[in-house]
DNA sequence: AAATTCTCCTGAAGGC
DNA sequence: TGCCTTCAGGAGAATT
């Protein structure tokens, strides 16, 4: 379940693959994706010399000469760099052909998707609302504060809000609450501006920290490379129910919020 | 306007 | 062992 750190391995691991390469075709297999992949991608991108991998939020953007392909993925995608010639096997939605292998989308449960756009995709319907960075300067308890005031919905919710902060999903808002030590239930309106301050340097510290080990693998995530990350062996709260808190030893309970497992620790969050 | 619920999908896991 | 049912969740759309 790729959230903003296992994307950014992601790109990482593919970047070195793919800029200054010219592009040779896209082969389309299965374009049912969350939405239909676009028909005329391979004469869109044939011949394109990609210049840039980049990420907004957790999606990726192959920039080249002739367009931008938008690729997110979803809950269950994965791209990896292949040496040619692959066999397709299920789930093998996309190949974008390059003069240096094959860039392959696989994404079995079909949430991702892939865009191009010719325009700036910064002004894309998809990434136009986004909040900003949880990685750049933009983003601090200053400026979560100042989102927060009078919002009644919980600060966990709140934080999975992209068009408050991007990139902050299910996994790392349970983790980035139990460092700040704030209940996941407390109105996003009710936290004071220190505990904001603590708040935003945990979310930063938490993404940081996972990047570094390579993103967090909890079933299916595997980085450009193939290598699974690290990260799970590193989470504080996230899936521990009923196991000690590592601060304080209190078991680790869980609440569903908005449909989604929520972590925490009844002690040290309040 | 803000907050909540619904929806897409399929593999894994749990229950009997 | 095997067939059910349930769960997981990113994020836009629909609803309250």
């Amino acid at each position: 379940m790729p959230e903003l750190p296992e994307v950014e391995t992601t790109r990482r691991g593919i970047a070195p693959w793919l800029a200054g390469r010219r592009l040779l075709g896209a082969v389309i297999r299965d374009g049912r994706l969350r939405w239909p992949v676009p028909a005329d991608l391979n004469e869109r991108l044939t011949g394109a010399t990609v210049s840039t991998v980049d990420r907004r939020a957790k999606y990726l953007l192959l920039r080249t000469d002739r367009g931008t392909a938008i690729v997110h993925l979803g809950m269950t995608g994965s791209l990896r760099i292949l040496p040619e010639p692959p066999t397709a096997g299920p789930h093998d939605h996309v190949d974008l052909l390059t003069e240096s292998g094959v860039l392959r989308y696989n994404d079995p449960r079909r949430f991702g998707s892939v865009h191009w756009t010719e325009s700036d995709p910064a002004g894309h319907v998809l990434l136009a609302g986004l909040g900003p960075e949880p990685l750049s300067p933009d983003f601090d308890g200053g400026y979560l504060h100042a989102v927060s005031r009078r919002r009644n919905v919980a600060i966990k919710v709140h934080l999975m809000n992209s068009r408050i902060v991007v990139g902050v999903g299910n996994i790392y808002a349970s983790e980035a609450l139990h460092r700040a030590g704030i209940h996941p239930l407390r109105s996003a309106g009710r936290v004071a501006r220190p505990r904001m301050d603590l708040l935003a340097a945990s979310i930063t510290a938490v993404l940081e920290d996972a990047i570094r080990a390579g993103g967090t693998t909890i079933r299916d995530f595997y980085g450009g490379d193939g290598q699974p990350g690290w990260f799970a062996q590193s989470l504080r709260v996230y899936g521990r129910t009923g196991e000690a808190c590592l601060s304080c030893g209190t078991p680790v309970k869980h609440v569903v919020m908005t449909g989604r497992a929520t972590y925490y620790c009844p002690r040290c969050q309040r």
